[in-house]
DNA sequence: GACAAGTTATATCAAATCGATATATATCAA
DNA sequence: TTGATATATATCGATTTGATATAACTTGTC
């Protein structure tokens, strides 16, 4: 699942420029399991003009550069049809967050619980975003990836808040050294 | 949070060859939340020794090549530390399953339960291994990494069978065709 | 009203990483 | 015996990351 796909996935559902595209990996319902920057986007989408799988028209803006308008042809359609039909690769997560709490006894004192408590804040939030989206009229599929997506983040507030005790014991201490 | 920080990592728990470094990347406790290949590993433990960071020892073996034993050093140890002391970066999820899923309209009739049920399984099976996996001697920070795994584990499972009815009407048709 | 910070928009580039491949042998199952 | 899996290192092109550059508008704050 190359960026070249990410793109097309965007595209197969509106025209969107490269800025566009990258705003709705990062806010749109795909974000949860997507991800690419401009340093790919581009290449990607420079790559799709010249196989003839996206077309693009320029809309200059006062004072902002050319917005270059992609849109996806019949031939990138089915060339996204075509990347659907490969086996999907494992899922594959990276978190620092969680790195660093394994080594808690190579942190500073009171470290751990700090990345804790911002870890559970953040999931917490995109839990409270994602509880009062409405999905009523989205296909099935978004519904599906919505709820899988909202159980997890679910999970994990609920999983630190009930092992968050592990850690603890600097944070007493620095509680009480704040407090006094 | 680069692949010569994971090796740290890695080695800083105890001495490894290239090879074993993967090994327990992949199947070790940090697993659920790391990743890296020989083309990433092989070039960061140079660049680690090169630094000072670790020190290696040959170990012939006969019809295998050599096995390159690396240890860290107490530098390696300092530099460790030094990049835990970093900001954690947000989260990253790559899954080409939920991106199948997500655009299921486009997908062959049954592929989504397909993926569905065979990410299903995936799951189920890391939790069960999960499950029984002994941490009373192990630090408060892997209890508290393995607990949140599970947890996420757990909750994929459980959200996929409440869930896969969203997607079952394909299924319907093809469970009939198999049996007749 | 001035200034900082954030948003819209494209693009490049070095460094890091991925994924496939090459090389060799041993072992185990079909 | 054929194929698959495991041990072990290594390279290499293609892809991706993360930072940076450029430029002007918008929004909030003192």
């Amino acid at each position: 699942m190359d960026v070249k796909t990410l793109c097309l996935g965007v595209l197969i559902r509106g025209e969107a420029s490269g800025y566009e595209i990258k705003k709705q990996l990062e806010e749109g319902p795909l974000a949860q399991f997507c991800r690419a920057g401009f340093g790919s986007i581009y290449p990607a989408l420079g790559q799709l003009k010249a196989k003839g799988l996206v077309t693009w028209s320029e809309h200059s803006q006062e004072g902002r550069p050319d917005k270059k308008i992609y849109r996806i042809t019949d031939q990138g359609i089915a060339a996204f049809r075509k990347a659907l039909r490969k086996e999907p690769s494992d899922d594959r997560v990276h978190s620092e967050s969680l790195f660093m709490i394994f080594f808690q006894g190579f942190l500073d004192s009171g470290r751990a619980a700090e990345i804790v408590d911002a870890y559970r804040e953040t999931y917490r939030q995109i839990a409270t975003r994602m509880r009062v989206a409405d999905l009523t009229e989205a296909p099935a599929g978004h519904r599906f990836v919505h709820a899988i997506g909202q159980s997890i983040y679910e999970a994990i507030v609920d999983a630190v808040e009930r092992n968050r005790h592990l850690l603890s014991e600097d944070v007493d201490k620095k509680a009480l050294a704040t407090e006094k």
